[in-house]
DNA sequence: GAAACCAATTTTGCCGACAATTTAGTTTAA
DNA sequence: TTAAACTAAATTGTCGGCAAAATTGGTTTC
């Protein structure tokens, strides 16, 4: 018989979020703590960190005494994340000019590479951690840590945003935009690179379907499966 | 005999972060749970939630399995939360200015009213709380969320640098800057608030003292009394 | 004399159980 | 029929105790 390792906190968190980030678990639903301790078979004290986790994300909401809750962000809330968004790229993007190595280029070409792949497998879970994460690469290499965990908070939110108001089936954060800001980073061209991603921006946000969304999904184990 | 209710866990945060804040807690220290929860006479459970709060705002550091500690900031953090707190407060101004109501900017002056008094009455705890608070009732008048608990971040973080790297005695964010603040925002001089914004953060970063420190002390309880 | 090792103590991590609160269902009265 | 009130079930909040890991102090060895 082998050992069998129970699951980290941070495996729960994973794993929530991509539920929420795929739009298995819907807005609105309650995640109760023992139902939750009983699938991913752990003590609900683990569960409970998970939630806080979470919450800090901004992916659940945790009312006293009630529970936590999938977050539903209105139609102000997706527009103030992505006003935000909008600013704190434009940093990331200007400290990343003022002094690129290299060593960052390869490793943004090297990430973008890793998207394309995921994109042409339609490795689902795979295109929507690494459409994020290149944007968090970005606030990596701007050598801000406060920027850094910004666009991580950022990044989240709208993760959850894009599941629930987007209207296409594809994703939208493709590669290949990734990749023109990439070369102009690459070439130095500040003012080019400013002005792609927030191009980039706007389609994102754009390919969003404002209006209020209600539905709930109580199959929360087979959502989590 | 009266019912002694326990000390809340938001009660616990913002002891600790006043401690530091006050510098009676010394960047370093490490925060002993069961120590913790004789003092506060409180379980071990809850002192746990307060340092993952503390965590949040940055002003703990906890490494698994080897405790909590005071964070200790360096000079290159301490430039990266100022220059991070420059791009947010400016995108708050701006918000702010193009549309403000009469009643934000009574807010805003009574506010500083507050402070005035807290300054005459050389009430410390009070001078830190509201100088602060002024920074984060602009926040909140922005109508922006997430600048709001961004703001909220970076000002539990300026707490914890300014009280390691100050030299000065007295506290710089006086409520005379606020002041002119407050007035160019009531008369729509957006320009002239953001350039007053900008020296207000200029002068509080001037009074650091930005020379490694190395101190320590051991005195928890006397420190949180 | 210094480095390495080992045991005893301290401290953190975790889980199960109990108490308090909320929710849902049923009864009762207007 | 409706609404308030009461009861039972479910869910969250909290605590004490135990296991695992790390620190400390002393001892041994080279």
């Amino acid at each position: 018989m082998t050992e069998q390792a129970s699951v980290s906190t941070q495996q729960i968190v994973e794993k929530v979020w991509l539920s929420i980030a795929e739009r298995r678990l819907r807005p609105g639903v309650q995640l109760k703590e023992g139902h939750l301790a009983e699938i991913f078979d752990v003590s609900r004290a683990r569960i409970r960190q998970a939630l806080t986790a979470l919450e800090r994300e901004g992916l659940v909401t945790i009312i006293p005494n009630r529970g936590a809750y999938v977050c539903q962000p209105s139609v102000d809330e997706a527009r103030d994340v992505f006003f935000v968004r909008r600013s704190v790229e434009r940093c990331v993007v200007e400290r990343i000019c003022k002094s690129t190595s290299k060593a960052d280029v390869s490793r943004l070409r090297s990430h973008v590479a890793r998207e394309r792949v995921a994109n042409a497998n339609d490795a689902t879970t795979d295109i929507i951690k690494l459409s994020g994460g290149f944007h968090l690469l970005l606030a990596e290499l701007s050598g801000s840590d406060f920027l850094f965990g910004m666009m991580r908070d950022l990044i989240s939110r709208t993760s959850l945003i894009t599941a629930v108001y987007r209207n296409t089936a594809r994703f939208n954060c493709g590669p290949d935009e990734h990749d023109e800001i990439v070369e102009a980073i690459s070439a130095g061209d500040g003012e080019k690179a400013l002005r792609l991603m927030q191009h980039h921006l706007d389609h994102v946000e754009a390919e969003l379907d404002l209006r209020e969304v209600r539905d709930m999904s109580h199959d929360l184990k087979a959502a989590l499966a």
